[in-house]
DNA sequence: TTGATTTCTTAAACTAGTTTATGGGTCAAT
DNA sequence: ATTGACCCATAAACTAGTTTAAGAAATCAA
């Protein structure tokens, strides 16, 4: 059952009883996303935490001249959410875009509160969570302000090595805050070497 | 007495009986920090979670040809820790220095640990307060791959006015990721329209 | 399996940001 | 008062990354 991919992964952090499985079978959706369907849109209130079962989605913004650029990718076994808006229960700007056809599991927020409420130990689990996805983005920002294009790029590949191949080099391109041409003169070079 | 900052800052989130501020009041130490001094460099263990009563600290980080780069600015009751080797007990790559006279509040490992276990809804602050941050990153993350410098600037000022004036620019631009040549032009450029 | 759309590449002209160097101002410590 | 360390500004030469445009290659829907 799709459940089960959800609390495996719950269980690489701490082992549930069968009543806690039970409670967060009850309180999950499961749905299918197709190519380029939008999860979330800028102005909609992000209503669920978003588990990747298979597949790819990213999160983009979108900059003052409707230009986007892409936040984060989440691959198998990651979370995804507008955090804020979904807290909030707020309108966000962010985006979320399936890549490749995906399988997802879904909370929305009053069951979320429920499991945090019933099961105290998914406040241990979410805090560290957000601390690994935390560490991950202040990698990121410090890449941001001290590497080349093409230091950050092959960053990405040692960090992602999946992600390089499954994804469009616009995708990364956009990613990586450079243009699709500026990667292919990095791609090139790295190749002539 | 010190701990009560840190209590307060902890009920803006949720309230506290008696018995739990008792065991936090147990569990900390609380350190002034002088102008420059360092509260951790590259390749120390992270030993503390540190909580800021008074003064600026900074996290940065060095490139490969030695350079410092500004990560973060933690100003009055912010948190700041180098998460991933605080908790694998690893060497890190952070440094923490002072900028100002500082005052903080620590905590050790085994004693956030023993808190944590005692007081389950540490778990959810922590949750939160690192949900806040992820947020305040990401929106960094968008700016850097989606914004000038001129505009990581303002965006810098508007959402730290204080830090604004309290800091000598040489550090806001390390942390905008830029020279603090171009961070002069930038100024000049705002200051005649 | 063909036409249509998306993706990738190349190259030239351009712009944003860096580097290097030089000089002036401020502040704390003699 | 004077030194030295630090901070900020200016300017010229340079480099990293963008823009525009055009064509080739791959992928997708019918």
């Amino acid at each position: 059952m799709f459940a089960e991919s959800l609390i495996s992964h719950f269980e690489t952090y701490l082992p549930f009883e069968e009543r806690e499985k039970k409670l967060i079978r009850e309180r999950i959706s499961y749905r299918k996303v197709k190519r380029r369907e939008h999860l979330l849109r800028t102005g909609e209130i992000c209503r669920h935490y978003t588990f990747v079962v298979k597949g790819v989605l990213r999160m983009y913004g979108i900059d003052r001249n409707g230009k986007d650029h892409n936040i984060l990718f989440a691959s198998e076994n990651e979370w995804l959410s507008d955090i804020s808006s979904f807290h909030a229960t707020q309108p966000g700007e962010s985006n979320i875009q399936d890549i490749e056809p995906t399988e997802v599991i879904q909370i929305e927020q009053q069951d979320l509160y429920h499991l945090y409420n019933n099961i105290p130990k998914l406040d241990r689990i979410f805090k560290v969570i957000t601390e690994e996805k935390y560490v991950e983005l202040q990698n990121r920002v410090f890449q941001s302000i001290s590497s080349t294009a093409q230091e950050r790029y092959l960053y990405f590949l040692s960090k992602y090595p999946s992600l390089g191949s499954r994804l469009p080099n616009t995708q990364i391109a956009s990613y990586l805050g450079i243009t699709p041409e500026f990667l292919s003169m990095i791609r090139k070079e790295l190749a002539s070497k």
